[in-house]
DNA sequence: ACAAAAGTGTTCACTGTACACCCATGT
DNA sequence: ACATGGGTGTACAGTGAACACTTTTGT
């Protein structure tokens, strides 16, 4: 940093915050994107985002313009990367901090993706999206797979009451991949962070299955020595 | 994003870059600091950073200011985080964008070090620094230390030629702890990526011990199933 | 009766970890 | 001769991965 009475010749620049907003329908993850309702890139698939100003973090400003889109607060956010290309955004020099949300699909009324003109999109087949945000949505994705195998934030993605299905097919749906049953539900079960309850989900099955829920209590206890959830 | 005739009605901040300079001296894993000669905080610590230019990215504003400060391209450099709390920098409104880099702690001439009033510190030491300089640091050390176990970048601190306990002495020194020698050597060795020279160190030992060299090439054909180092 | 998802154990290979002594050499 | 760091093997426990059948119940 050079001296104080050098920072005014300094170049200033926008400042935005791109949301990768992910959610899972029991089936695939996805992404939310909305379709550009203007100029640059009017038509074209983009993220959610906005500009930062200047008497709030970039942590608030995201904060801000996801309440603003979703009417979510308290949702799962962390800042992911910072993407400084020069002539990312063609209209303008443009540093975008992108973050990464976790929401409940079900939170999301689809009244709001009406007014957004924003669609839930597999991330299996992202389309092409303006300026870097594919891109976003790349570094999104391997930092979630990563996140998910060490914190309990995959359960931001699911309902408070879930079914051990639900939750093996969330962690299929991140990683693209099929685990073994049995020693899925082994090992997470195993972690004893989940707590079995006395109600049965009786929809999916003919059977049904016993829901669970993430007990908060016994992983803030467990926290500090560091999980393996996959 | 907001319509590009919009653009001009957002702030503009200043982007800095910051940088933590890794360096390994043998025995222990060091920061590159330097005591501020200007206001604010003149006499205070604090990284080596510089703010970024309209005609250039983040990355290469950081390449740009580690060359200006320490004479040393091709680095290995990444970005870490982006500070953006509004008084961060009570001068001004600047997002700093940390960058966290690893040099060969022998390439940083003594001659660079007075001339920018810079020292080597031990992280186990770092002392009070300006704005939010220790949190980048303790960040950084953190993705180190995620970094280290999943890639190859430790050889970075090395010299070229390096004994397994010049090797091992690195790997304890970043996670601030001790490890069995057999084990280790058996599990550093069992990669494959290192490669045998004929040649003996004979300083630090009386009987005198091999160098090794990392084998680019051999990770290169091993990179995509992901190794674990450590 | 049957279809559809739930639930449940064992075996084996591999990996991580604990642990102690001899070797080569310069002084 | 001795002090110093270099170099080496084995046993055990824990983890990860492969694998198939029975149960429940709505239709």
């Amino acid at each position: 940093m050079s001296a104080i009475n050098e920072y005014k010749e300094h170049d200033r620049m926008l400042i935005a915050v791109d949301c990768i907003i992910f959610g899972f329908d029991g089936e695939d993850l996805k992404v939310l994107l909305i379709k550009r309702g203007f100029e640059p890139g009017l038509g074209k698939w983009s993220l959610m985002g906005g500009f930062v100003k200047a008497n709030e973090s970039a942590d608030e400003g995201a904060i801000r313009i996801l309440d603003l889109l979703t009417g979510l607060t308290k949702i799962y956010m962390e800042q992911l990367y910072s993407f400084t290309d020069i002539s990312r955004d063609p209209a303008d020099r443009v540093v975008s901090i992108a973050y990464f949300a976790l929401i409940k699909i079900d939170d999301y009324s689809p009244e709001l993706l009406n007014e957004h003109n924003a669609r839930w999109i597999s991330i299996k087949k992202v389309p092409a999206m303006i300026f870097d945000h594919k891109e976003m949505i790349e570094l999104a994705k391997e930092r979630l797979r990563q996140k998910v195998a060490a914190y309990p934030i995959g359960f931001e993605l699911l309902p408070d009451k879930f079914t051990l299905s639900q939750l093996q097919n969330l962690y299929e749906a991140i990683y693209e991949t099929t685990f073994d049953k049995r020693n899925f539900l082994r090992k997470i079960l195993s972690i004893g962070v989940l707590k079995k309850l006395d109600e049965k989900e009786k929809h999916l099955s003919k059977r049904g299955s016993y829901y669970y829920k993430f007990d908060h209590k016994k992983y803030q206890k467990l926290e500090q020595q560091g999980i393996k959830f996959i």
